[in-house]
DNA sequence: TAGATTTGACCATC
DNA sequence: GATGGTCAAATCTA
């Protein structure tokens, strides 16, 4: 198994790749009829990319240092934050006695943890989805010393049924309250683990303000799901703020949105043509057009990337698999972003500070 | 009535 | 002892 260094290094590299891959599809776009939405998608997604870049860099950082918490960075946190070992929990798999389940917080430190952050933003409104295709159950809600907000916690639904230990801690950020720091802790376990973020959730579960039961959603559109887990990964934040926003929050347990046939007949030719762009328009196209039928979770899918990853494979094969294959140029533990690394060359004169690049 | 959320209490860790 | 994380009874909702 690589060192953690070597992971991040990879994901690092692929942030990178990514903020090129776009940028390239942006200076190709300036050639072409393609709306300016589009166009400012695309260079959301580049400064998506090396923000992540900049975070991860940020977390090596961090780990790397062993002094005190006054060195973090002015983030709430580093958006990465791995014990080392991706895969190494596998304790958490199998179902445990009472007497194991009450010595779990003793376990708590060794449990895989990592971070992520999503942005809220106005159109989908904070009752609105924060989902990541499984299916949570809040167990807790408390106060943090110097937050201003209160901390929830979640378990994953089929903990008792399945025994997946799967938990995540969600956390708004002080500095920013559209943003929610989200801590996932253990590898799902369960049955979604495999199909998690290809869960599509119909609209009118949707337009729900908030689901109460029966959570539990399964694939029925896979590649629009897929298509729009590649794609999702920043959400546009405009008019943030406007809105007053509760102290308390809950994010409701399931799912993604779904695509339908006549979002997707409503892509240009050109764009649909294009696999990137296409699920590209396809997200702005139903996050910024149709709030109200708030098709898009979209947040969900910002902070899906480190959650699928780890929480995709639900068996040991899975994971050995995941282990054996982490040389490859392909092993992003960000999905979408797999693709090869060799024909990648960096133009350091890319016009970023161009007038107007940034419209 | 089943399943989810709320919330006070308990426990582990620092 | 302070704080964070979890439990579990009470409550809510479809």
């Amino acid at each position: 198994m690589e060192s953690d260094l070597s992971w991040e290094q990879n994901t690092l590299i692929n942030e990178l790749i990514q903020g090129m891959e776009v940028a390239r599809k942006l200076k190709a776009d300036l050639k072409t009829p393609y709306s300016v939405d589009t166009r400012e998608m695309l260079v959301q997604r580049i400064l998506s990319s090396y923000e992540k870049a900049l975070q991860i860099l940020n977390a090596s950082a961090s780990m790397s240092r062993t002094t005190s918490p006054t060195t973090v960075t002015s983030l709430p946190e580093s958006t990465i934050s791995l014990d080392g070992n991706p895969t190494g929990d596998g304790i958490y798999g199998a179902i445990k006695s009472d007497k194991e389940i009450k010595h779990d917080s003793k376990k708590r430190k060794t449990m895989t943890k990592w971070m992520d952050q999503i942005r809220v933003s106005s159109e989908n409104g904070l009752e609105g989805s924060h989902e990541d295709g499984y299916n949570w159950r809040k167990y807790g809600q408390k106060d943090i010393l110097g937050a201003k907000y209160p901390r929830s916690y979640y378990r994953c639904t089929f903990r008792n049924t399945q025994g997946c230990w799967a938990t995540k801690q969600v956390q708004r950020s002080d500095e920013d309250p559209t943003i929610f720091d989200i801590t996932y802790r253990g590898k799902h376990t369960c049955s979604q683990g495999s199909n998690a973020s290809l869960l599509p959730k119909s609209p009118e579960e949707q337009e729900k303000p908030r689901s109460h039961n029966s959570n539990i959603h399964h694939a029925k559109q896979p590649q629009e799901s897929l298509t729009m887990l590649r794609n999702n990964l920043t959400v546009k934040t405009d008019n943030l703020g406007n809105e007053e926003i509760p102290y308390s929050f809950t994010f409701p347990s399931t799912s993604f949105g779904c695509m339908t046939q006549e979002n997707q007949s409503l892509l240009p030719l050109a764009v649909d043509n294009d696999p990137f762009l296409s699920s590209l328009f396809q997200t702005h196209l139903l996050s910024s057009t149709i709030p109200e039928s708030n098709y898009f979770p979209s947040p969900s899918f910002q902070m899906n990337e480190f959650d699928w990853v780890y929480n995709m494979p639900h068996s040991e094969s899975d994971i050995t698999e995941i282990i054996s294959t982490n040389t490859s140029v392909t092993n992003s533990p960000i999905p979408e972003f797999n693709f090869p690394l060799d024909p990648v060359e960096i133009n350091p004169n890319f016009p970023f500070n161009s007038p107007g690049f940034f419209s």
